[in-house]
DNA sequence: AGCAGGTGTTTTACTCGTAAATCATAAGCA
DNA sequence: TGCTTATGATTTACGAGTAAAACACCTGCT
């Protein structure tokens, strides 16, 4: 999905206020050529992949005033909600990232100062990761403003329509990892 | 997202039964570092990344079977579904992807001969792009397949559920794509 | 002790996407 | 006509992620 991704399961189109959203009119021109499938899975796969690029693009904005990719600012966060280090591995784990993509943003983000390592006198193959206070104080001082940006971009939805989504998505998400995730452990 | 590209997990990425998802983990971590703040928007824009990631990952399987990113069905599916050849600039606004992407993929889909370019005679700078007798035959192929494993992915939502999803993504996704889609636009 | 095999991390080689520059052509206008 | 500007497509240079190999170190067995 990588919202890499993260593109339209089935392709996109341009936005059009009669038909609702670019999603709609990609499930009708589908619908008209193969009229015997059951197109049901693309209004809600289409659609979150759709959402999931959209929203990114839009959050993208307050990271990158801080000069933080996404990437590396679910790094810092995972440091800063834990609030005590994390080894590499752990690191990977917690932003469903790979190892090395960890190593290469570690680099980074330690030139920059933002965090630091120390290696561990028991095994000495591990490192421990620590938020710097420069990096704690960046995470403060973005969060709030990432947050607030968020809660604007989702006020196009009425609060209850807001508790209702993110409970069906709760409800989806549970047992896609119980399923899919329990697939590859 | 503050939750990540929808990556957290409590401590372990393993999603726990009595916790929900894993998102709601993280949620959970971020609330007891900063009490003050309002998580309410990484309760959605956390598992709108998280499922289109996992999402993807369960997708993209029927799709490699048949030799094929997700990218590149996309763009043979706009020229299945639209039923008409289509420019490199229109691929590109279909699928949501930049011209130089597009650019790319046409190249390796012309060498698979699934595609074929036609010069415009009225106006020598663009070019025609449609689907050979195989390329039709491939997404003819891969649909099916493809809409019945979405289908059963999905079915860890009850039918209500499911309807109810697709239709608060709707609306979420069409007033974004009014709001965000008009910025760029 | 010494070695076999396992685990944590980094490196390497490669793919893929993007932004910006470039090429080719069109269209408007003096 | 000849110039200027706009547009479609492609090329170039580069950044970021991945899988697999390499490396460093630990652990258990004999």
């Amino acid at each position: 999905m990588t919202a890499g991704n993260g593109r339209p399961a089935t392709g996109g189109a341009t936005p059009d206020a009669t038909t609702g959203d670019t999603v709609a009119g990609v499930v009708r021109q589908w619908r008209a050529v193969h009229p015997d499938l059951d197109t049901a899975p693309m209004e809600i796969i289409g659609r979150v992949n759709r959402c999931a690029a959209l929203l990114q693009q839009a959050e993208d904005a307050p990271l990158r005033r801080a000069g933080l990719s996404r990437p590396e600012f679910d790094l810092l966060g995972a440091l800063r909600r834990t609030g005590h280090e994390l080894t590499p591995s752990e690191l990977a784990r917690e932003t469903f990232s790979s190892g090395a993509a960890v190593t290469k943003r570690l680099k980074t983000l330690t030139e920059r100062g933002l965090v630091e390592r120390r290696g561990d006198p028991r095994d000495r193959r591990v490192a421990h990761v620590r938020l710097t206070d420069s990096g704690r104080a960046l995470v403060d001082g973005v969060l709030p403003e990432q947050l607030a940006y968020e809660t604007s971009v989702l006020s196009v939805l009425a609060p209850e329509g807001q508790g209702e989504l993110a409970g069906l998505l709760a409800e989806l998400l549970g047992r896609l990892e119980g399923r899919l995730g329990g697939l590859r452990a």
